[in-house]
DNA sequence: CTTAAATGTGTGCACTGTCAACATTATAAT
DNA sequence: ATTATAATGTTGACAGTGCACACATTTAAG
């Protein structure tokens, strides 16, 4: 006893959207399967998403706010263990949800300001990480923080794109010397440390 | 007057498809379109590429032979300045070949172990990379200089993907204040000078 | 010289994003 | 309450895609 019109079909496409884009990597999520696993025609999410683009922005921006969630869990009066916490929060994200990670700071989406939304997501995500690294290093001059942050989530960012290749690697290569996946298991295997390391330079 | 065998095609079409990739990303490159712009049929290139992700692959390989061509070219005695040149080369090579650069690290290709000739490709870049990074850091344990390997790597890489976001965006955006946009537009205005500083601190 | 391998073409299948025409329903205006 | 309109659904079509198959032509090996 299905009606014509669905009643909240936008919400149940963009759920529907998250978990295949991570289960399959976005490139696989199609308009049409897409349809079809909601159980509606295949060009009836054209009425919520104009193009495919938006369908991709929308899960983006929820992926920022999730990471946004767990990034700012850790509420200690220890600013050095916030940004620790927020630095594994964000590192363990971008590997659990690599495909939404992709999705979110890959190409599928050219310029995300396009995307009101999804721009405000991502700002409110790099305030909260530029507070923490404010109250870590305890600087004043704006500018130095604006360079601390960016620094600092570069690296990050830059850590979460080496360690996705690692994750896709099989095991046996681990054992080729010389390699740049030998280099970075080895990080990741003491990620704890390295971290730790690494948020002391900052 | 053309005969039935083209005679190099696979060369043809990886020249071809290095441009076509680089023009409109490697999204909107297809096999057929690749065939047309050679004036083949648009199976010939099975020929040579067993799927797509192999055509990717041999993009990417050229990829990092370039890369790598581009950031062994100052031989400088001082290998602080061997450094900043790479790096900035680096950034520079992922900023003016945003596209490819993206196939080379991107999710197109699942796991690169796959491609011998992509594997060994980008681990050449690393081991010469990692030299680099040894002989200006004078570590001698080795497993520090793959730290340190990794750790300046993964900022630099990050440092591309956050400046390519910059890339996309509208000037008009670099208005809006507490944006993660301007604070990466202040780095990329004095990129040399933050290189500097960072190179400093590895 | 024959035969197998390499490299080309053509056809077809299932899939994609998107559009236009149409059907149904909810909502706002009278 | 009735009616116009906007929102939201369906169907069908178009051009483009990756890829598999059968077939043609050329090259190279025996």
């Amino acid at each position: 006893m299905k009606s014509y019109h669905h009643g909240n079909l936008k919400k149940e496409l963009l759920t529907c959207a998250l978990k295949m884009c991570e289960r399959d990597g976005y490139t696989k999520l199609s308009i049409r399967s897409l349809a079809k696993e909601s159980n509606v025609s295949q060009t009836a999410p054209y009425r919520h998403f104009k193009t495919k683009e938006e369908l991709y922005a929308a899960v983006a921006t929820e992926g920022f706010n999730k990471l946004y969630k767990v990034m700012s869990k850790s509420k200690s009066q220890d600013h050095k263990k916030n940004l620790i916490s927020s630095g594994k929060e964000y590192i363990n994200f971008g590997l659990k949800n690599s495909n939404t990670y992709d999705l979110m700071f890959g190409t599928a989406i050219a310029d995300f300001t396009k995307y009101p939304t999804l721009f405000i997501s991502a700002n409110k995500l790099y305030q909260h990480f530029r507070s923490e690294v404010a109250n870590h290093s305890n600087e004043k001059d704006q500018d130095r923080i604006d360079e601390k942050s960016i620094d600092t989530w570069a690296k990050i960012h830059g850590l979460v794109g080496l360690l996705r290749k690692l994750q896709a690697v099989p095991s046996k290569v681990l054992k080729i010397p010389d390699t740049p996946i030998v280099a970075i298991n080895k990080i990741s295997k003491d990620l704890d440390g390295y971290l730790e390391r690494f948020i002391e330079k900052i």
